[in-house]
DNA sequence: GCCGTTTTCGGCCCGACTGTTTTCAGTCG
């Protein structure tokens, strides 16, 4: 874990440790800002705590929360955090994280019943002595009942390729029902982020009821969490038998632009927004942005009262009522993408700007297709080049390629170029980076090839400073065009390494040497983070978005990883994948 | 705990839904 997370962590749990002392909410809620900004900057969070002005110029840090921070750099620790830490039982937390229990109930469990953890919850509910409890009835008993199966805890966030598809089928869904007039994904899946909490679908429609109807009764509605008028819950059981949560809001036309805007978040983006609607003197919620209502006291809202909104049918209109040109979902983290409005000019990488395919693996090693197969797809596909890439000798489980069999592979990949015109096919190889940072094949035989992209696959547990020498020497060698997968992480399986990202996109600018974003959903990998990271570095740091190929359905994969390079805000002419092929492939032959 | 084109004190984003209430607190996003 960065220590950035680390200290995110950290500020998160002391808030809810706080919440639970009963202290203060805006106290709390301070420092689950300071938590959620931690988590979003990329710079290296003790890099920051050295200077003390740079940490009191970020938002929603102030003069104690800096003391904090500089603790934590300090020792790794917070001293007031670890005072929280005696004074609530540590268990509690984990009620905490039960769908429906929030900070007073679960303060009144422990004051009043001497819940302290997950199983003393069961026992006060088995033996009844919950019902005893203010506002606790039967129902809700039922329903920690049913939330304590499927805690939140033991529930993790659902990646973005299987959150995706099952989006947009609900989306097809809810086309075909009768008043809807359209109907998008929002939330973080329309962010593009890695992993999903829950699918948001908003669908336009003056009488929402059929649609919520037919999304309650969906065959693979497991449970009904809510339903009313506008909004409803569902908890389903996907086809992979795992489970996840769905929402659906309905909206007039008139609001539509608004609720897309509010529901697509993140709530940092929209805290800041409205932040921002009320120092212009207006207000903004889910129906549109208002006027303040000057004078006299007010009852309810706005769009209650029937006021007339300033902006509400689109994103844009909103934003340009605010000052503000559009931003991408992508860039809607709250992580100063408001801030100097008039420098962005946003210009993010799209799927169409892709043209060529770096990273694929044929038969010979790996992969499904054969050579003139996977030239011949990647032609329909619109690119100008696809390089061969196969595994190295180290991977005998991926069909790794001993040094002959390569040779023999490389005059069968020259072959296949007469047989499939009009794409150039690049003889190449994904090439181990051994522990140490040596590579899989020596230098002479790398240098028969057109392209060689380094990956690590094994020693993924190697500590951080070894992890960073290791892929540094691949970066700097002469040979390597491309660092494959760099932290081998597997989302949700597989940690992977934690290098220096700064001193590995340092380096790659240096010696012209492109990051890849592996656009595999398990692996997206460069994380969104780090590319910024890598793109704010230096001016010369090249990416690379690969799709890993191993069979044909991989390429429709560039589309997550075009969101996780749109994310950390790549344009299309640090892409090595944009070029034009002569652009691309003098680079290749720069190194060479 | 943070912050300032009303403010260095006194505010702090806002609405839907549920279950328990006889008018609303708690939770969630």
């Amino acid at each position: 874990m960065s220590r950035n997370a680390e200290l995110a962590g950290l500020l998160q749990q002391m808030a809810d440790l706080m919440e639970l002392t009963g202290a203060d909410r805006f106290r709390v809620a301070a420092h689950a800002r300071a938590s959620r900004t931690v988590d979003s900057i990329t710079q290296d969070i003790d890099e920051l705590a050295d200077d003390r002005d740079a940490l009191l110029a970020v938002d929603g840090i102030g003069a104690k929360m800096a003391d904090k921070i500089q603790e934590f750099s300090r020792t790794g620790r917070i001293g007031e955090h670890e005072a929280l830490l005696q004074e609530v039982p540590p268990g509690l937390l984990g009620v905490m994280d039960v769908p429906g229990l929030g900070p007073k109930t679960v303060r009144l469990l422990w004051k009043e019943l001497g819940v302290e953890g997950v199983d003393d919850l069961k026992r006060v509910i088995d033996d009844g002595s919950i019902l005893n409890l203010p506002r606790m009835g039967e129902k809700t008993v039922a329903n920690i009942r049913d939330a304590l199966v499927f805690a939140r805890a033991s529930a993790e966030r659902t990646p973005l390729g299987v959150a995706l598809p099952a989006a947009l089928a609900l989306v097809q869904r809810l086309e075909g029902v009768k008043g809807v007039s359209r109907v998008e994904y929002a939330g973080s899946v329309r962010r593009g982020r890695a992993t999903i909490g829950d699918v948001d679908i908003l669908a336009c429609a003056e009488d929402g009821g059929a649609a919520h109807e037919m999304f309650r009764a969906m065959p693979e509605v497991e449970k009904v969490l809510a339903s009313g008028e506008t909004k409803t819950s569902v908890r389903l059981l996907t086809s992979r038998n795992k489970r996840l949560q769905a929402d659906l809001r309905t909206v007039g036309r008139e609001h539509y632009g608004a609720a897309l805007l509010y529901f697509t978040g993140s709530k940092e983006h929209n805290v800041r927004l409205r932040e921002r609607a009320i120092r212009m003197g207006m207000t903004l919620n889910e129906y549109g942005l208002y006027k303040e209502s000057k004078g006299k006291k007010t009852e309810g809202s706005p769009q209650s009262r029937g006021e007339k909104p300033v902006a509400s049918r689109t994103e844009e209109d909103i934003y340009a009522a605010l000052g503000l040109p559009w931003i991408p979902p992508e860039l809607r983290e709250g992580a100063g993408e408001l801030d100097h409005p008039a420098d962005h000019d946003f210009g993010l990488i799209e799927i169409a700007d892709i043209k060529a395919e770096l990273h694929a693996h044929t038969d010979a090693s790996d992969g499904r297709m054969s050579i003139v197969e996977l030239a011949e797809r990647a032609k329909e596909r619109g690119f100008h080049t696809i390089a061969v890439t196969d595994h190295s000798k180290s991977q005998p489980i991926a069909g790794g390629l001993h040094p002959d069999r390569l040779r023999e592979h490389i005059e069968h990949i020259h072959a296949a170029r007469s047989r499939v015109k009009g794409i150039t096919i690049l003889a190449g190889s994904e090439v181990d980076i051994l522990a140490d940072g040596s590579l899989d094949y020596d230098d002479e035989l790398l240098a028969k090839l057109d392209i060689v992209v380094a990956s690590p696959h094994a020693a993924l547990k190697q500590d951080p400073d070894a992890a960073t020498r290791r892929l540094l020497r691949a970066i700097a060698h002469p040979l390597v065009h491309i660092l494959g997968h760099p932290t081998g992480r597997l989302i949700n399986r597989r940690e992977g390494m934690s290098p220096d990202i700064r001193a590995l996109a340092l380096a790659a600018a240096e010696h012209g040497t492109a990051l890849e974003i592996n656009a595999n959903w398990m692996r997206l990998d460069l994380r969104d983070a780090h590319v910024r990271m890598a793109l704010d570095i230096s001016p010369d740091t090249l990416i690379a978005i690969d799709c890993d190929v191993h069979s044909e359905s991989d390429f429709d994969q560039l589309g997550f990883g075009v969101l996780t390079a749109r994310r950390g805000g790549l344009t299309p002419s640090r892409c090595v994948n944009t070029w034009p092929a002569k652009k691309l492939h003098a680079w290749l032959k720069s190194k060479r």
